[in-house]
DNA sequence: TATGAATGAGCATTCATTCAT
DNA sequence: TATGAATGAATGCTCATTCAT
């Protein structure tokens, strides 16, 4: 408790101000007065702003690709798994709303080098691709071009937790939890699927 | 008589500017000086630089709106009236990629207040909505909540342009296009539609 | 009625702008508009803003003058001629409030060049040294260095208009008024004055 | 351990240039410079140039105020304690010419906020009131209304200082500085004073 | 590791003034 | 005489970053 980790708390304080005002309108300055530490001492922990951005930005990432990485099953029943994975790909957004919302501004803004948006993209995506390629396989999903698929998921993903989010408590509701998934399997399901 | 139309210069230049460098990054000056004029000219005909985002925004948001309204059709076939819609929207961004880039950026961005863009938003989604209601009624599109689906909506639409915007080309080719409309429709339907 | 001079109401608004606001504070650009009038034909009339100023400055200054001069008297009465005088100057602050003002900003501000205000001071100030010298010579002014008998006068001067300005009503009251001329007459005067 | 007290350097410099050339011929950039600084060091310092200017018209008039509070003395006799007392302030105004001036120039003028230019007079002006009540008291003032003679008493000292100011030398002659004070007093007290 | 005063390039914005109509 | 769009130098202020302690 004496030694409360400058540096998460420069972290804490930053995804806050960075989700509340934006990245340009956020000093380091004010980072550094809200987390309680010298102006100096966040130039310690990062080069840059840049650079606390990034690394917030990375570790965002890879916290949400652990999260759901631990809740991959292998039923056997694709269709299953594939709704175990988006139910818990949505909790864990809405588990963590701050770190969804910075997802959402950030995933396309020009704030984030492109190089690292695309890296955080390629980890989750390509590992969504290995499941599409399972259903194609087993005649499951609809033969559409791969990456047109992973886009419209991702879309799709995007757009349901920015529903949750924007209506907390729908979540609860299974009416409104199970329509998100039947509508994201369905766009991408063939007649057998 | 010559009408240099100094205003629309400013606007053309930082749509573009906006679009490949982001907002913050973008100063008053360099906007002026690529559009041939003085810096003060720029604040005659916008109050500050943020109104002059403000303004491209909604005027994009309207020249987007206009463009799909004039190609609402009424065949008496819903699936058709929409595909002939999915096709005209995606047609408009491909038409018009700075202004689809300009959007994807800033549609979530705080660089334009909420309120900017809600009301960008709504005059879109509305009409959306009335749309999916009627679908409703004739018993082709299932009969999920109504605003979820709208947000899924302009999520597979983001991303479907993202998609050909990153790719083009693809525009072209019938089975990219055609798997783009199948998955939107299909996301909605119901075992009727 | 039609042709309400512009030249007049820019002098007007002018005037009331500055001592509202101060004349840094004041813009050109809503000089013009306040006046009903197009920027450009401020600089029609006045080679620029500081000319504006200056000629505000004259003038005033030159009204103010006409009408003390308007009221000095004769009457073999020294003491007399002076309180009519002292009334007189006082009456004009009080009807003018918003040119007594102006002067009150401006007498000592580098927003006038000192050359004009030196001007506009002295053509005041050596009538009041004539009247001084009278005064000495008839053994009813104290002997002390003239300028600096001018100079308290000026002083006084500014003070009990301040004083009148500030407090509405008092100048109607007899005790108000004619303390302000016995303590500048005392200030002043011999045993014998 | 060095010091170079920049902020004091800031201070001095600023009062030399709002003297010389007025506030808002005063750029912070030419301060800055002047004083040996980097612009941001000004402003880390003030938070806007109308702080700074605000700080140093507080802090003068403090010192001012704090030089005549240490001059008061009480004899028994008023009219030698008025005399000490106006001379004491007299004196501080020959001694420190700068801030004299910085007073005559900015008592009056809207750069200062009135709320700030009121507080400073009232803590000076106030204790003359004290002074004069005593007087009235002892039969040695006139019975003028209190605030006028406040304010009569405020012109005078200013228009004492601009001639002892803009004439150096005069106040080592016993004549000028004995007839400013003959006036200021003879203004105030009865027959009896 | 931590501090915070100091830096100075960079920015949005203002505004007196000009000039073609 | 009147207009108001256009100009661009000048200004107050911000802020990421450095460095001596």
């Amino acid at each position: 408790m004496s030694k409360p980790d400058k540096k998460q708390a420069i972290l804490d304080t930053a995804l806050t101000l960075f989700v509340s005002q934006g990245f340009y309108a956020t000093s380091t300055a004010s980072i550094a007065k809200k987390a309680g530490v010298a102006t100096g001492t966040l130039f310690h922990h990062f080069p840059s702003k840049d650079e606390l951005m990034n690394h917030l930005f990375i570790s965002i990432k890879q916290e949400f690709a652990d999260a759901i990485l631990t809740s991959v099953t292998d039923s056997g029943n694709l269709k299953q798994d594939a709704q175990h994975l988006w139910y818990a790909a949505i909790q864990w957004a809405i588990e963590n709303p701050l770190k969804q919302e910075f997802f959402q501004q950030y995933s396309m803004s020009p704030s984030i080098p492109l190089e690292i948006r695309e890296q955080a993209m390629n980890s989750i995506l390509s590992f969504m691709g290995a499941l599409m390629q399972k259903g194609h396989a087993l005649g499951l999903l609809a033969d559409y071009p791969l990456s047109l698929m992973q886009d419209n998921c991702h879309g799709q993903f995007l757009a349901a937790t920015r529903y949750f989010l924007d209506n907390p408590g729908k979540w609860q509701e299974p009416t409104h939890k199970e329509a998100s998934f039947a509508m994201f399997w369905n766009a991408m399901r063939t007649d057998n699927g």
